[in-house]
DNA sequence: TGGCAACTAGACCGACCGGTCTACATAATC
DNA sequence: GATTATGTAGACCGGTCGGTCTAGTTGCCA
């Protein structure tokens, strides 16, 4: 299974915006990772650096897609599968010596309303994750499934930013401790 | 009251930082935007834009610091003034058409521990309104006040990214809404 | 009023940016 | 085996980037 040239540029994008965001790399610095020269960026992506940033964000949102079914497949309880889906981001970042969050945050808050393919991948990407939990929850008997999917997407995009900047995972460690804890007593409770 | 030119400078990085970041912004556009020549901000700045940020930040921060004062002062229960910050933070969103977010996010992603002023500026700012928010909670008698204080941060953070991206301040009201119902239930409880 | 610091003003610089273009290799198609 | 898509390779381009430098202006203090 030898990766394409585009999967690598895909690839390398995604690696970038976790670290630096889009207006942060430069397309030689994606090149080199990719190890693929100009010509072929311009073959597989023509409009360039953007083409391939939405690109990068559909990859990701599929990934999400994909990696939550599996894990609510597995476990039963949402807030269960949602603690691994946390840890996992956690290690993630700890291995990456606190450099490498969510590849759609960056992005999210650099772009405008005037990259509207930038854009509408991220919305797209970000409702169907945000739908996808609250589905499993309203499942689970929790009540306000969509503000509580909401919730946790915020926590995770939240929690790992002030996990980067203090250099530490305990804020967020916490912070997901604190919210399990508030949420498991409500399960199935009216309004 | 007239500005000075370094306020000006700073007020423009700020809101620069809200709508894009620090890559995305260029320095002539800040110029322009405070009205001032190169020669000004070298001047003030010696160490160009990176210190501009730095100084923008640290402001920020200050204003986070007394804006929370003020508001703990008027209203005695810590989570009427978190209510209150976010239906500010709130407002500004949609005056803005979802683009002016929060002034520190968006540097906390893009920027790397090579940055370090800005980095420690960063953690500065984070950890004093987190510490803030933390003592108000415990003195009203919240359970995990510290875990409580980086989950209400995290939920404005992740939550502005959200409305943003979904040009809508849906989510986020949501959001804060089942945070708060759960929140207030827990008051006093043990563990 | 002469001198000096604080500040404004913007021309100028090299580096790098994203993007285009032509030349070439490779491989599938007839 | 000629032709045609597909993709690789990188020289090249204008524009903009952040940053430097010199000159001029302003206002304070001796």
């Amino acid at each position: 299974m030898t990766k394409t040239t585009r999967d690598k540029l895909i690839d390398a994008m995604i690696d970038a915006l976790q670290r630096k965001g889009l207006h942060g790399v430069g397309l030689s610095e994606l090149l080199a990772a990719a190890d693929a020269p100009k010509g072929s960026l311009y073959h597989h992506f023509p409009n360039g650096k953007s083409e391939l940033a939405v690109a990068a964000i559909e990859r990701v949102g599929q990934r999400a897609e994909q990696a939550f079914a599996a894990l609510f497949e597995r476990q039963s309880d949402p807030l269960d599968a949602l603690t691994t889906w946390l840890q996992g981001a956690l290690g993630q970042l700890q291995e990456s010596a606190f450099e490498r969050g969510c590849p759609l945050a960056t992005v999210a808050l650099e772009s405008g309303p005037q990259d509207h393919e930038i854009r509408a991948a991220l919305a797209n990407a970000f409702t169907a994750i945000r739908q996808a939990l609250q589905q499993q929850l309203q499942r689970h008997g929790y009540s306000q499934p969509e503000g509580l999917a909401t919730l946790f997407i915020a926590l995770y995009e939240g929690g790992l930013l002030q996990a980067r900047v203090a250099g530490s995972s305990e804020p967020l460690k916490q912070a997901v401790a604190t919210l399990l804890h508030l949420t498991r007593q409500h399960r199935m409770e009216p309004n």
